[in-house]
RNA sequence: CGGGGCGUAGCGCAGCCUGGUAGCGCACCUGCCUUGGGCGCAGGGGGUCCGCGGUUCAAAUCCGCGCGCCCCGACCA
């Protein structure tokens, strides 16, 4: 027995990430360019789950994909105060093309709110314009310093929605239903529970009037902000003169809102259900449900197993492994690490008595089956595979939340936390939304994530800062 | 940018201290043999030893300079 090339979570949570990541052959380090990665047809294979999925709800809820530039004016950024001093830190910058310095460098994009305003306002007149309600999908580049697969590489995959609204509460609504859309994608395809909120005035976007996000628990405890939704108010209708004419004959600046969720899903998705062994990928956003390896040593065992195992493949829409050379272990332990949910085994015995071996990757649990059944089975493993991740997943951030009344004990708590040990908790405590408490939280490297939507625990209470009654506990943890 | 580490076959490493034929494991190729959880045997291919300069009869090895990457901290979807 060969020696897992997968280091174990409580060794180092980091490296086991990195492994599963590399084991899995979702991707691989660009090394050639720094920061940023490669996504492989594994991984792509989900990324493109995931964008159905949202794609098909972002249809659903009215809006339309278009595409932007990549590169952006300079003074484009600057035009939003809060903006530019947010992101100016992670531009790259184009400064030279056609071999000539350029008047005005470009920047890539690391959002596109500002070229969104520049064409918001040539095409929005009246309010009969209104709501513009678009999606692109699109690269996007933050010059980042520390960069992990999926979670944070310098150039990353995402959609970014823009919509413009005549008043500040339809846009309001529009954010809200946003923030619906990814909290459904995650629960209900990724498996992957999550706590819809608002980010804090210190954690929100730059140039937002308000954020929200949804936040999940990874296995090491830590939150990942897996999805936002800001609420953008009037500001960059006003850096734009992004302007509309009411249906009074008065003039007045657009209400935005704008929306984001990146291939750091996957990082989630990863970090939620994988495990020693492997890639772990809930039926819904794996790629291929069933993979089917035939067992066989002689000649005339191989043409009786084969033909069985490609019509039974047929009918449950599995991939057969045919390579040659490979033992069934070999074929096990490949598709294991590669998450498949379901793999079946078919040898002589199998044929001569009629059944067939169906394993759940998630449990590890096998289960003779008659072949006559096997499809039916098959499909209602799926569903319940699906269902007892997202159980188990939820169990672990209920298992990992707790209470905090004080400063301190907060500390105690988050204080030794990190990525590579683990050790994670959602700490709820109540804290006046101010920026000098989030500094306050972030002398220990925690964050607060955000105040959740639904209050799930005891109401209104002291701010362990200020003393100040609030109206419910927020998230703090240390985050991704 | 500060602190630490590392660059030798596709990957993981040894060799360097004490200069003298460039090696091991995995992967890869060929053949035989095997196949219910990482088969085995035999044969084989593959190298600017990160780069430049210096010392030397001779440098992967010693010296100097440069480059790149990783980890830890400050920024972040």
């Amino acid at each position: 027995m060969a020696e897992s090339p997968i280091t174990p979570r409580e060794k180092d949570f980091a490296a086991w990430y990195q492994d599963v990541v590399l084991q899995g052959d979702m991707a691989e380090p660009a090394e050639i360019v720094k920061g940023c990665m490669v996504i492989k047809p594994n991984g792509y294979a989900v990324w493109e789950v995931l964008q159905r999925a949202l794609d098909d709800r972002f249809k659903a809820t009215g809006h339309q994909n278009i595409y932007l530039p990549l590169l952006i004016p300079q003074s484009f950024l600057k035009k939003e105060a809060e903006h530019v001093a947010g992101f100016a830190p992670e531009l790259a910058v184009v400064t030279m093309a056609g071999g000539k310095v350029l008047e005005e460098p470009y920047v890539i994009r690391p959002t596109s709110e500002t070229i969104v305003g520049h064409f918001f306002a040539k095409w929005i007149k009246s309010y009969r314009d209104l709501p513009v309600l678009i999606n692109q999908w699109a690269n996007v580049v933050r010059w980042e310093l520390r960069t992990r697969m999926f979670l944070r590489t310098t150039e990353f995959l995402w959609q970014e929605g823009h919509t413009a609204h005549s008043s500040h509460e339809e846009a309001v609504q529009e954010t809200l239903r946003m923030l619906d859309v990814y909290a459904e994608v995650a629960e209900d395809v990724m498996a992957m529970p999550v706590i819809k909120g608002a980010k804090t005035q210190a954690e929100k976007f730059a140039g937002a009037l308000r954020s929200y996000s949804i936040e999940a628990m990874m296995q090491n405890g830590l939150a990942l902000q897996a999805g936002t939704s800001h609420d953008l108010g009037q500001n960059f209708g006003k850096a734009f003169n992004v302007q509309f004419q009411t249906n009074e004959g008065k003039l007045d600046f657009v209400w935005q809102t704008s929306w984001g969720a990146s291939t750091r899903l996957i990082g989630g998705l990863i970090m939620t259900h994988s495990d020693d062994k492997g890639l772990v990928l809930p039926p819904k956003v794996a790629p291929q449900k069933g993979v089917l390896v035939p067992i066989f040593r002689k000649d005339e065992e191989r043409a009786q197993v084969m033909e069985r195992a490609t019509q039974l493949a047929r009918d449950l829409g599995a991939h057969v492994d045919t390579r040659d050379g490979l033992t069934p272990g070999a074929k096990f332990f490949h598709w294991e690490r590669r998450g498949v949910p379901v793999v079946f085994e078919l040898g002589p015995r199998d044929v001569t008595s009629g059944n067939i071996v169906m394993k759940r990757r998630d449990t590890g649990t096998k289960e003779v089956v008659p072949q006559a059944e096997v499809a039916g089975k098959f499909a209602a493993l799926l569903e319940t595979i699906q269902k007892d991740l997202y159980t188990r997943a939820k169990q672990r951030l209920k298992d990992k939340t707790v209470l905090a009344n004080s400063l301190d004990e907060v500390k105690s708590i988050l204080n030794d936390v990190t990525a590579e040990k683990g050790g994670g908790k959602f700490v709820m405590v109540h804290l006046k939304d101010d920026p000098q408490n989030d500094a306050k939280i972030k002398e220990f490297k925690a964050s607060v994530r955000n105040i959740p939507s639904v209050d799930e625990y005891d109401g209104a209470g002291k701010c362990i800062l200020t003393g100040e009654t609030v109206d419910r506990r927020v998230v703090i943890a240390k985050a991704y």
